[in-house]
DNA sequence: GTCGATGCAAACGATTTGCAGTGGA
DNA sequence: TCCACTGCAAATCGTTTGCATCGAC
């Protein structure tokens, strides 16, 4: 289970790295599987990434984290958030559908949500003003059932 | 007319500063000026504010240009956004409605937008996970149609 | 006179970068 | 072999902060 996962990381991104001249070193493949063996939906920042990479037996670099993820937003391997708390989440986006988020004021909770309707308007937007849209960003910040109960307790 | 701006401003800030035992500095007095006399929809980094005012015969200290930008978002005088441009720009919400934006991922141009059907699905959707909403960010991105059609050219 | 506000310069913190050495293809 | 990649440390850069002084109320 998994190696066929291994092997098939490698395979995918042997093939998505290739086309570009890009190597697949062992630090990208570390990264890499890392990555993609975190659970659906998960956030993570560079930093913890690389503190969960510096338990393994070969460490990597922080800044080769930096680059590699560069590199994998620019692939479409994971997506980039800001999510206003000074620095950047990341996501897997592999076998992902695209999707939104809720984000709780209080204590950082991250929802998921998906609209068909807001993704339509969204195009009527853009073709009004004429925009040709590349991606978007669609935020909403408030406060949590967990947290809204507990206050009023 | 632009006195009655000036006693008119004065006026405000006072009454939006006195509660909270904030005094009305010159500083303060300068920048809240500045801001609300720029035209509306325009959108300003700090370090944008804090050139334009250091012409000014009495300068401001970047330092409180950044303090007075924090106290103003606060107070709900200015809204916060970020484009993706590595810091952050501002605009004055004094008299204007609610909007989302357009942002060119060329040339960077700027372009609002309101939608009340997306706002209402807003409510839904935050209904539905039992999230009170308190605010949202909303940013399509794309090309102009400026910049489609030079590069059509 | 008080205490909040300011200016200055130093501190911060996430991210990037220069460079010499390393290792995929 | 060749050139992209890596690790390390230094550099960046927008923003915040400590502290002595200043000034609004």
């Amino acid at each position: 289970m998994k190696k066929d996962l291994t092997s098939e990381i490698k395979t995918e991104l042997k093939e998505r790295l290739h086309d570009k001249d890009l190597k697949l070193t062992h630090p990208r493949e570390v990264i890499a599987e890392k990555i993609l063996s975190a659970k659906a939906g998960e956030h993570f920042s560079a930093d913890e990434l690389w503190e969960k990479l510096r338990k393994t037996a070969k460490g990597v670099s922080k800044a080769t984290v930096y680059r590699t993820l560069n590199l994998l937003v620019e692939k479409k391997i994971v997506e980039e958030h800001d999510f206003g708390k000074g620095q950047k989440y990341y996501e897997r986006m592999v076998e992902r559908p695209h999707h939104d988020h809720l984000i709780c004021v209080q204590c950082g909770r991250i929802v998921e949500f998906e609209n068909a309707e807001i993704e339509r308007l969204q195009e009527v937007i853009a073709r009004e003003s004429g925009f040709k849209l590349s991606y978007h960003s669609h935020k909403l910040f408030g406060a949590c059932p967990r947290c809204r109960s507990r206050r009023q307790a």
